[in-house]
DNA sequence: GATGAATGAGGCTTCATTCAT
DNA sequence: GATGAATGAAGCCTCATTCAT
């Protein structure tokens, strides 16, 4: 609109602050919503409690910053992931070999449990309380089955490069992740659980389960 | 469901009639519950909902014979585990090796996706729409609990007669659970699914998981 | 559903007091939409105001009995419109000319402000704060275009017939919308306001508007 | 709007560029508020929309500069009159007739849609949604009725200067201003509305229904 | 003087549950 | 025992307004 000169720069610490302040009190609220949902469930998950665990004085507040419940879960499920990612993916890509993109995946996945208890409780509570014809979730859903299927096409170029065994990759795709999420909505409610431990038994089990050499004849030996 | 007994008769004109009304409004209360559940979700299926899907003209219905929500959805999951129970146990029983018997879980688990397509998903959502802290549902989380014991300590039994190979017997237990409700969920939603062949592959994926003599250094070699 | 035996005809009674006390609360719901519809406009006739002028202990109880504030609407402009046309139609028809419908139009129109005067002002409230691209009003708006369309091509008949003189028939079904419109909604609270006679004279304005030897040159006589 | 001169300029600078800037700035909400009650309706033009319409980051802006949503909803229907009139008087005192002057008052009203097609919707719509018990409106209502007072007049002394018939003089200001009204909701949405045309007709209409020698017995023929 | 984040009242709606009949 | 109308709490959301910066 208007030309900006030098002395705008000035406005730019308080401009930015402003889009700072805001994107600060959407995270504030996002995390807020991440607790609540790990420790109530998505059910119990109000934004009168979120209000409350965000020490904000009213839902309104919220309201304000989010388009509606859909947007702010969208956030909450966008934030994990961007955590997730940022812990997991380099684990991930520093392994040669596919059994052990497929350990680090695991071990990664759980070890977050460690530093951020609640994030992955909460992205499984949102995930399994919402169905892909909620209008405004479509996207999201396909999202989400897209990366299951990414991991499948994985799991079958592993194989076909020789380095799994043979077995239906969409069923391993979907096993590996339900596991991952059992023991993320189970587990990790005992107190002396361990994170690193759980994660390279996890690990160890998908790895044994893909091996090449190990299944010839597992599925027949007791028919 | 049931075969008529002529001594049921006699119970219609005014004797225990009302308890066998009674019975008959539950169970088709609770079947039109697992419905709903299953298709909407837990959140979505309201009295009302559950009301009109069993053919009920007011959600008074449902509170007259359940003492609240709590009660009803007690009832799904304790129908749906008899109906499981039904299935699954002769199967497994008839196994004479702990990985027969882990196939046989698993299998017949899947299985009754193609009988009763409903009651697994449904009972996933109300489980993981639980929490233990419910009050009213404090001893019936603790009955899952068990049951996740149950197995941990059948596995663990297994691997001490040497039938299985050396793992965490608990995480092996959630593993398996998961992976099961990650495919109830998420398979049972495609139209050409095949619970006969998705049983198989999920239980030779176990089985492998499982064996003893498959991973003596499998989790070594890639870390 | 269940054969009907004679019995059953003591339970119309109930049967049909429980459809009869259902539309006796809707029509008090109506009633009282009307009268606070009426007095404070539609932008400040909440739930909550109608729910106090309805003596009813909350709005939930609205929702209950009403799909939403549009059905609600729907049924304010259903029930005004079942009243005037009682009042009106038979008056109407009784003419044999045009001239002498088109009075009999405006004063029982304007004569049902002195039985029912909350009726027309609610009416055209509710009218003018609709917008056709409410989507749930859609069909609503188009009944009222249709109704200015009747009038536009009963004038448009009568001019044919020789009974009106020359004019647009679009413009005039609008004017005389809009004349009856003002009235209801500013003389009708003057304390001493008299429908009959100011119909009287509404009419007879609209009369002269119309006739046939009246207005030769009354456009062009002043320009 | 207004030319600006030179004497403008040293007002940017520092001086009473306060005051030009606050009436710049309130005259851009006005007119962004009459083309979003014209759009919207009444009860959808909230400050964030007329915000949005101004090119306004915040409502504050808007709270800023009026004293309350009355205030801007009263400098909207002052800035609509200010229009009006400069349009409008010229117009009719040109003319030396009673009916000359009813004539012009109607058709320039009407051909004011063509030059300023949101202003006189917008009017309507917010003194259609003003009560005269608002407190704040309380005297802008009576600025209202005296308008139609003023009306009733003239036509009074139209009446017994011998240009007009007989007739009740308040029902016909009534009219008038219903059927200018009416044809302005209406009329003003169809594509090809043509403002001169629908003016003359509506002008036509009414120096009819005023005509001193045409309604001698109008009333009374069909009765 | 201007900004935009924060507020809190109030709106509509849904829901499980209760109660008179 | 069965019905369905009534209830009231709670949820999400919108809005005009205020206030610190």
């Amino acid at each position: 609109m208007r030309a900006r000169s030098s002395a705008d720069k000035q406005d730019d610490q308080k401009g930015s602050s402003r889009t700072f302040t805001e994107a600060a009190r959407r995270a504030q609220i996002v995390g807020a919503a991440i607790e609540v949902i790990a420790e109530v469930g998505y059910t119990k998950a109000t934004f009168t409690r979120i209000a409350k665990q965000a020490g904000l004085s009213s839902t309104g507040m919220i309201s304000y910053h989010f388009a509606g419940k859909d947007d702010l879960m969208r956030e909450v499920v966008a934030e994990v992931f961007r955590v997730a990612d940022g812990y997991m993916v380099p684990r991930i890509e520093a392994q040669p070999t596919a059994s052990g993109r497929l350990r680090a995946f695991i071990e990664s996945n759980i070890e977050l449990l460690g530093e951020f208890p609640k994030h992955l409780p909460a992205v499984v509570e949102v995930l399994g309380n919402i169905r892909s014809d909620d209008s405004s979730m479509r996207e999201f859903c396909a999202a989400m089955d897209s990366l299951v299927d990414t991991h499948t096409h994985l799991i079958r170029e592993a194989q076909e490069a020789g380095e799994f065994g043979e077995f239906d990759p969409r069923v391993m795709a979907l096993a590996i992740r339900g596991a991952i999420d059992g023991v993320v909505t189970r587990a990790a409610k005992v107190p002396d659980f361990d994170p690193v431990a759980c994660g390279r038994e996890l690990a160890d089990l998908f790895v044994r389960a893909t091996r090449k050499d190990a299944g010839k004849d597992a599925g027949k030996d007791n028919r």
